[in-house]
DNA sequence: AATGAATGAGTTTTCATTCAT
DNA sequence: AATGAATGAAAACTCATTCAT
């Protein structure tokens, strides 16, 4: 291996040493109870190190969320083009893999969520606006794949499969906010996984033809 | 009318303009951009009577969000002890009920929705969490209600009606938060009802005995 | 006196009783050097507070430059329409004027020479930095016309009467600061004074027609 | 030649490229905003080389004005021991040097009057601080030579010729910072020159006895 | 009841300088 | 000699909240 080589791991190793501190600061406090402080002192680091590799706090979160949507679609791409099981197989598939990227990580699936849908992204870096926008559509291209080879095959009813990918997502990120939430305010079970497998089996139940 | 009555009156006017003003101030940016001075401004009050009336920012915040839901739950009650329509036709005006509330103030629900998932939540007076808790659970506990009718008229499947009710709920939150994120993001024209509308018909579906 | 009034007094005060601690730390530390806790503290007043009557640091130093420059102004109307003095006179007046403005503040009248000179304009808001313009194009045309009379009467050279009033100007903060630097730099005594009487006096001959 | 003195060269060369680089990022940026990592870049070094040539910023930034300095007195020596002109004529001739200076290099120059005249020279160390007292002083006397011969050849008048230097050195820097500045402020073609010529036509023609 | 001036704690970010390699 | 990653102190500025009037 070369020094060059070494050099850009040990820089990708870092930049991972922060984001898994933040990933726990963040979780904890959320977005605004959170500071940079704390984030260094987590990857035991001085605050200015961070700012070598982030350029600023706003950046550093939507790192995470850009993470977990990678993430995503990765988990999504192993099985969107295998031919051994019909869409329905797939979108079965599609739920375990939302419910196994929960369980992975259920705050930073929250975060990015919540990212996903407020005042934070008014006030994103184009760059990174424009990183996120492509991240976030590669992860609804892979679903609206699904409902079109559903259709395809007559299984689906022939609503626009666009519309449909958005419909799971929102659907997916509804319910783990709002469940989320409820385990919050009540103090209840972690019953999440129950009633997002739940809300699939309707979700999929009404797409059908019947 | 006694003197008392009619102080009673004003001060409940005063809230009302203050939370009006609030409403404006929150929607256009955001609970932590939004300034006590700039609400006050826009009420046409000064700072410190603000808090005469609200114990703090965060109070003031969630007394929006407990207002919408109180104006959903009543929404929801002029049809759901109807006698004349069965479960199904009640699932169909609860459908133009969220959609036409969230016309009435898209902003304020919107709102809602993040104050309901998250770290706002964390932060929230015992006070004001319990009055949340319990509005929330009122418009919970409608859904619930026509659920479990349309179990018992044999219309729905017998999925547990609390369950269905979440993720009724989380859906309607989920699709709301989703696509007006999508209208920040690509500059899409308002498309909420429509998904709002296929999103619900898909779950209808997906509820009913085949 | 209407309670409007006092409360546009007492704003007024403030405003001074800042502006005169930030001439004090300014004074002693330079532009870069002083902090705006240290004004505050030498205002008796928080740190908040300096921001309640100016906009940032750079605004309270260029109200400091403003706030000189319409002194002098103010000092030189005082003679320059004087029928009963020659354009001779008027200029050893406006040497007098000179000096004795040194005297009155030599630190802020530094400062100002430092603003008009130098990477401080580049930063300047477009409304001080206007303020700053109309208020230093006024002393200039005070001295213009000073000059234009000279002419008129036959006094002075017919050199262009705008450029001289540049060179007047000029040679006023050059030597200023040059003499002021020398002070920090031999620890020599205050001979501000001296090299101005003969700067003028050889700058006046240097006028004259002979 | 030696090893030493190849080193030795070598080092003086680094030394150039490292003034070189700070001297356009100083003009562009002016001292508080230019920063040392931006003139390692423009000197393609690292931040760490430039602190094994000098030992702080303001070391570095302060040799340039040195610098300067020793170019002026040099072209100044090349005349003020000439016997086949006259008082008047060198001083002719030193206008004319003063404007080749500015013209060679004006940012320079200009931050070198800043440096003068300003907070950066209660901050030097002793030891720049003594160098740059040096330098100063000697173009200062080659200056004060030149009035004094113009002294004994009954020219000019006699003043403390002293006196006379610092007033033409004041009178130089004051030109071209003010000029300068209203050259920025209104955007004024660059009338550094025309002024120049002026000033110093005048101050010529004051010092003259008549 | 209403005001609004004052507070001051709290946070992000910058950058000259160091030092292990 | 050169590097450049890391440091950490320092400072401007914001704004929810208070309280004397």
């Amino acid at each position: 291996m070369g020094i060059h080589e070494r050099k850009q791991r040990e820089k990708e190793q870092r930049r991972k040493q922060i984001m898994e501190a933040a990933r726990k600061v963040f979780s904890a406090k959320g977005f605004n109870k959170a500071t940079m402080e704390e984030i260094a002192g987590e990857a035991e680091l001085s605050p200015g190190t961070l700012y070598l590799y982030f350029k600023n706090k706003e950046e550093l979160h939507t790192s995470l969320s850009i993470d977990i949507l990678e993430y995503i679609t990765e988990q999504m791409k192993k099985f969107i083009d295998r031919q051994d099981i019909n869409a329905e197989e797939k979108m079965n598939t599609l739920k375990d893999t939302f419910i196994n990227v929960y369980e992975y990580d259920p705050m930073v699936l929250i975060n990015l969520f919540h990212l996903q849908s407020g005042e934070t992204l008014k006030n994103l870096s184009p760059e990174v606006l424009e990183e996120l926008t492509e991240t976030s559509s590669d992860a609804l291209s892979a679903i609206t794949s699904i409902v079109s080879e559903g259709i395809d095959q007559g299984i689906f009813a022939a609503k626009h499969p666009v519309a449909m990918a958005d419909i799971i997502w929102a659907t997916y990120s509804g319910v783990v906010l709002w469940v989320d939430s409820k385990r919050l305010l009540n103090n209840e079970k972690d019953f999440v996984k129950q009633t997002l497998e739940t809300a699939f089996e309707i979700m999929l139940n009404g797409f059908k033809i019947k």
